[in-house]
DNA sequence: CTGAAAGCGCTAACAT
DNA sequence: ATGTTAGCGCTTTCAG
């Protein structure tokens, strides 16, 4: 039978009371905290956290939503915030929500029974309108309308620099490609400051942007890559977009980097210790990271929280640009 | 203020148990079904997880303990058991051990304080000390001396079929590739069997097998192949593995899969959607996490377990092999 | 500084 | 079939 706070309180001649906060912390007298410790030993005893989560209606968990931990932007994430919150005795409730809504909303139902005390989340449904807005919210790259707080890699910066690098090494005809959502998120930047920081410069610019989800990926690519045949410069969304598109830029013949340099964003590893898989823009994942768990801490402790955190991300250099 | 059941047993005119029972599915006359969840709905209320694990001692959640999810394999293996979990209503509380025993110690800790029913393990220390008996522990791949179930991929057929693929593929001096621990895991068998069916068969086979941690990996590859120059067929203890020794080959100026080819084992990918990296053996991740699932299910409902299930392997065609 | 006692919201046993 | 009631193990007043 496990030991109970009641018999470790008995044990040591004290009061439950006394055990609880020996168990909390609290200053007692020296002598007493020895014998409740030893008390404690001897029984083995562990304090049960739902009997304590019923009083202080707490429960030092935190849900992580994304839209599949099978995928190493995601995992890279997960594995930062679970190392940040454990050092802070939180345990990580994890949800993949396949970036389904109806999947979010029965996610959103555990949470709220399972007195989670705040949500980290990287969601592109509307998913604050199911969380009531008294639990603790921290959104990644999404813009919400109600006051949850953000935090993002700095878009801009990303886009700015994608151009002077590719730019710098003397591509002449931009693209950019990648897919959109409607939702309000930090994403959009990549495009919109690549495309500005061309235009400025006087450089001609191409932009293929799908709508998600993907039709005609393939051919598409085709036909745009046919109509401009001159690109040599590319930015992609995204690593993996980069990626599909090199695959079909072999197809065409042409060659990586030599006939055109590509520039992915994301900064996506397999794990801690391999390379990056190109030449990238990466997100400061475990920044993002400590400061999303640092503004679920202050929403949690009723301090004011930064409303947005913008990150600056760096450029990674790898084998799809010259140099 | 939330709703409590009371709340809801006063507005619907019925008492608290009769609620209780609504709640768990128990059946009761319709009409007072009905009245019951007219008042559920109106008040919004969400039963209290944490109050009933008190009475029943039964949190729903499952720990899942991998070295780290920043690792496609874990993060795959972690995506299907979230997938079968949530499906039974289970929550799974997100464990990154890094492999240090300590950490792992931390956990444990945690997971007996919380109520956890059940741990579903990929770990190489002596974790079974310290999780009481009585707690339902899976482990994937590890055998442990204790009555823990153990699912495990087909290592002997994986073996066997690395030798035989690469074998069919014309390979004369065979390799093997990877490290040990000295726990007792089906991963060894990846070697033994290869190693067998290449002496049965009556060919050469030499092999290379690190102590962990690696030390002067580079070096130590290097002086490898260059004393058994001949080698034309190489099976690596995983993808990873085969990988970093494809870096090793390339700058030693050989070519994959022309001069030598490479089978590896794991069956990685980068997302769900994603091409394997290589030719591999694949590891079938979906249906261990399937039996794990049903395993810890099993043990926790006092049904009996498979000690130990072995799931079959199969074959991956990459690019790194011929044909 | 510490003991006693009141509940947190629920389930389950017991009545009816 | 359903109402009533006794705790589950803890935290937190309230006295002393």
């Amino acid at each position: 039978m496990k030991a109970t706070m009641k018999d470790v309180a008995k044990l040591a001649g004290v009061g439950v009371g006394t055990v609880s906060r020996v168990i909390n912390g609290v200053r007692v007298k020296d002598g007493t905290l020895e014998k409740v410790n030893r008390a404690i030993e001897e029984l083995g005893y562990e304090p049960d956290i739902y009997a304590r989560g019923m009083k202080t209606n707490r429960s030092n968990t935190i849900a992580l939503i994304v839209p599949t931990i099978w995928h190493p932007f995601f995992s890279e994430f997960g594995f930062h915030v679970e190392k940040e919150l454990k050092a802070l005795g939180y345990k990580i409730f994890l949800c993949n929500s396949t970036g389904d809504p109806e999947v979010e909303d029965e996610y959103i139902q555990m949470i709220k029974q399972n007195k989670v005390d705040g949500i980290i989340g990287i969601t592109y449904t509307d998913i604050d309108k199911s969380v009531s807005s008294d639990i603790p919210f921290v959104s990644i790259d999404r813009h919400f309308t109600s006051k949850v707080a953000i935090v993002a890699a700095d878009s801009k910066q990303g886009g700015e620099m994608a151009f002077d690098e590719l730019n710098k090494r003397g591509c002449q005809h931009f693209a950019f490609m990648g897919t959109h959502q409607d939702k309000e998120s930090e994403t959009k930047n990549r495009r919109i400051y690549f495309e500005k920081a061309a235009i400025a410069a006087g450089k001609k610019v191409s932009i293929l942007d799908f709508e998600e989800p993907l039709v005609d990926f393939e051919e598409r690519v085709r036909e745009f890559f046919i109509e401009n045949d001159t690109i040599d410069g590319l930015f992609a969304i995204n690593d993996f977009f980069g990626l599909n598109v090199m695959r079909e830029l072999e197809k065409l013949g042409k060659r990586v980097p030599e006939d055109i340099q590509i520039i992915g964003f994301d900064g996506v590893k397999l794990s801690e210790e391999r390379d990056y898989l190109m030449t990238t823009i990466r997100q400061p994942l475990e920044s993002m990271a400590k400061v999303a768990v640092e503004q679920i801490m202050n929403a949690i402790n009723g301090e004011p929280i930064a409303y947005k955190t913008i990150i600056p991300v760096t450029f990674i250099e790898g084998w799809t640009t010259i140099n």
